[in-house]
DNA sequence: AATTGTCCCAACCGCGCGGTC
DNA sequence: TGACCGCGCGGTTGGGACAAT
């Protein structure tokens, strides 16, 4: 099958857009809509190709989108959407919906991606480089289900993301003040000034949630029901036990839901209010952190930490709106410092690569969950 | 000040999927 | 059933901006 590419067609115009084209496009939309992009260019006197006007409007001059620095909290989001998810940016993108796909993806491999592959953690897997700890672990095991389940969890996404757009495109005439994100379209109501929602598909945390427990919790995940079912996973789940990622056995796992109920009696949402202020509390001594953190660095030089172990923490911290505790290296240093007892012993050498891969997993859990309950991405 | 190197991002390209005829 | 079409996705690239020499 020969298909006419956009470049095959004399007179169409390649490059850059003009801001004359980009007001003609912009008005063409706001008062049509964009209709059949095929047909767009010409309706609104563009020497354009319809996939160029598609691409232009969806990453540039759509009303809904954030432009802009991204700030911790996305940076969070991203990585752990592609833990989950891998290269699928769209997906990825309906949970920040004010990002477009294009800008997440070009995020991830100018920025994200690097800083990962600085620390040691191969930005494809999510997992330490040198793979070689961890093998035959039950972790290990533990991420092939994560694998396995998040094949799932995409799938479940992508159709998800098909229907926040089949519900954009059923707005056949977009309102001119579309400043709202598409999201809001979809629960569009006049009267309300109710805030923005997100897209009913964003259960993603409960599902992630359901994933890991089942997986700690039944111990198999080798069935080909998915995760996301309608199945309860978690929230009739109590006294879960908390078969940590971690070695300490003292530490839980801080992303089980409100009724939940830690080994130690407390619920696992004050669980991890007061791991994380336990933690705030050790990095309000920055030398103390330093300390235990260069003791960490120097323990071995296949360290994901070795080498430009301060790339993340001085993007971190020179980002304005980061606050103190609240960043993937902050949890990090948390994990590290205080869920590994190891680290202060002599088996350093022994544990803290084994380790390694259950902070980043456990890292990300946590940020999942402290997302949910607040941030406004989950 | 000029040149070279690097980074970053908007835009392009090709492929695959789903719908229609 | 298969050809065709429109669209969206993900990978790649061109060129401008900025930094280093």
């Amino acid at each position: 099958m020969v298909k006419s590419q956009c470049f095959e067609k004399v007179g169409l115009k390649k490059g850059p857009w003009t801001p004359e084209e980009d007001q003609k496009l912009l008005a063409y939309v706001e008062e049509h809509g964009h209709g059949s992009w095929q047909a767009l260019p010409a309706k609104a006197g563009l020497q354009r190709c319809g996939k160029s006007c598609r691409l232009r409007w969806t990453n540039y001059l759509r009303p809904d989108i954030k432009r802009g620095k991204f700030n911790l909290q996305e940076e969070q989001s991203i990585i752990q959407l592609h833990a989950l998810l891998g290269n699928r940016w769209s997906a990825i993108a309906t949970h920040l919906p004010k990002r477009t796909d294009n800008e997440i993806k070009n995020y991830w491999n100018t920025h994200l991606k690097k800083r990962l592959d600085k620390m040691g953690i191969d930005p494809v897997t999510h997992k330490p480089k040198a793979d070689s700890f961890g093998s035959g672990s039950g972790h290990s095991k533990g991420s092939a289900n994560l694998s396995h389940m998040a094949q799932w969890e995409s799938a479940r996404l992508e159709a998800e993301a098909r229907l926040v757009r089949e519900s954009k495109l059923s707005v056949p005439n977009p309102p001119k003040n579309l400043l709202g994100s598409a999201v809001s379209a979809q629960v569009s109501d006049k009267g309300s000034a109710a805030p923005t929602e997100r897209p009913r598909c964003l259960d993603v945390l409960k599902a992630w949630q359901g994933v890991v427990f089942s997986m700690f919790s039944v111990g198999s995940s080798d069935s080909l029901e998915s995760p996301t079912s309608t199945l309860n996973f978690s929230e009739n789940a109590l006294a879960i036990p908390l078969i940590g990622v971690q070695k300490n056995p003292t530490t839980t796992l801080a992303f089980a839901t409100n009724n939940a109920t830690c080994n130690s009696g407390t619920t696992a949402s004050e669980f991890d209010r007061g791991n994380q202020l336990e933690c705030f509390e050790k990095l309000k001594e920055p030398a103390q952190v330093k300390r235990n953190l260069d003791s960490s660095m120097a323990i071995h030089d296949t360290s994901p930490f070795a080498g430009d172990h301060n790339a993340w923490f001085v993007d971190s911290s020179a980002n304005e709106n980061a606050p103190i505790i609240d960043g993937f290296s902050e949890i990090l240093v948390c994990n590290s410092l205080d869920h590994n007892p190891t680290f202060s012993g002599e088996n350093i050498n022994d544990n803290y690569a084994g380790n390694l891969e259950d902070i980043y997993w456990n890292s990300l859990l946590n940020l999942v969950d402290a997302s949910q309950t607040g941030s406004s991405v989950f």
